[in-house]
DNA sequence: AATTAATTTTATCAAATGATAAAAATCATA
DNA sequence: TATGATTTTTATCATTTGATAAAATTAATT
């Protein structure tokens, strides 16, 4: 059935709300009331869109899964081992910087035995994570690239670029910056590129 | 005063449950009673050894944090920054293999804000990241390795070494291995230090 | 073995939390 | 604006959970 206007306006307040508690501290940490007063709304109201706790998870969950996996499409097809590797890094860290919550979210979700998300992400990341593999297979066959394994590769890059949303509080600890801070977020990637490049690149 | 036997052997039965359910769900998350149930303790006697659940949480951060900050302390003195990059780079994978839910405690503490680890950290590990970047920058300026900003290349190590034991299971999800592999930490450890230390030196 | 100290169990609380029901208020549309 | 549908509030529960007190048990020491 078609979704009123207050609908969609709460609908989202409550997603937006869920994802930073959830994010904080996990599906069993976080409280409704939490959601609901970072929502500007009563439990029971919270509890008129989303019928239980766990419904909202699974919400929260799914949209961060698709824009966890647009970024992981963001693999380009076409181009030299160089530049899809580039770009692929630099959607990574665009992600963490735009969604650090979402990445923690994740985080948190995995830490817990993404007891919701495996058989999710199981299906819909395997196969991409297998093309990208086998197409990195394919450089160290032409060698293009060193005789690397290439998932090893492709955690190395989630490790790092997640890490500066992850590790958010203490990369601030250390340095006094966030990726929202323009000239680190580029300080970041360029180091963080510079290095996985010339690591991987033959 | 002096601890007896049977205090030696429960509280390191407790500090041990609560590693791994504290790793798990975070602070907020966990209950003293699963704790009690690992340990094979009912509450009450738990609570005999640890007034409140934050006491039990303290101690056990206390504890990681000791353990973190050895693996930090491995960064050798002597030697090219080859040697000591491959040393310190080998101790975190080590870390990880042996303490994953010690990593993962860490995590959850950070992700939640580390608002008891904040000021623990800050104090006790600035001082050495400290020297360790001070270190790197005479590399760069003695033309050992590239021009890098040596804080990223702390932040790289980390996220590396630590997404093995953080994302355990994503890992496991994706390769059907983990670190306890012996011929997977040893695949996973040499690409890494492949891919990192041709990356940072010259 | 008797006595004291340490440990464990049983019983119990108050507060927090997920959830529901029903009344009141607001919104949308004929 | 009147009517029905949607949304919000108020009141209330049953569980869960952190914590305590006191009794019962076990261990250590003289």
């Amino acid at each position: 059935m078609k979704r009123t206007r207050i609908q969609v306006i709460n609908q989202q307040k409550i997603l937006d709300s869920a994802t930073h508690i959830f994010s904080k501290y996990g599906f069993r940490g976080s409280t409704i009331d939490q959601i609901a007063q970072m929502a500007d709304m009563s439990k029971p109201n919270l509890l008129y869109y989303f019928k239980t706790k766990k419904n909202i998870y699974q919400a929260v969950l799914k949209r961060t899964l698709n824009i966890w996996l647009r970024s992981l499409k963001e693999w380009k097809v076409t181009g030299t081992p160089k530049e899809i590797l580039t770009h692929y890094i630099h959607r990574k860290m665009e992600f963490s910087r735009d969604y650090p919550a979402a990445s923690r979210l994740f985080a948190n979700e995995v830490m817990e035995g993404a007891p919701i998300l495996n058989s999710l992400f199981a299906e819909e990341s395997r196969d991409i994570v297998l093309e990208n593999t086998s197409i990195m297979k394919g450089w160290v066959k032409a060698g293009l690239i060193k005789n690397l394994e290439p998932i090893h590769i492709i955690f190395m890059i989630w490790a790092v670029t997640q890490h500066y949303a992850d590790y958010e509080i203490q990369v601030f600890t250390l340095t006094g910056k966030s990726l929202a801070d323009e000239d680190f977020f580029k300080q970041a990637q360029n180091n963080i590129t510079e290095i996985l490049l010339s690591g991987i690149l033959k």
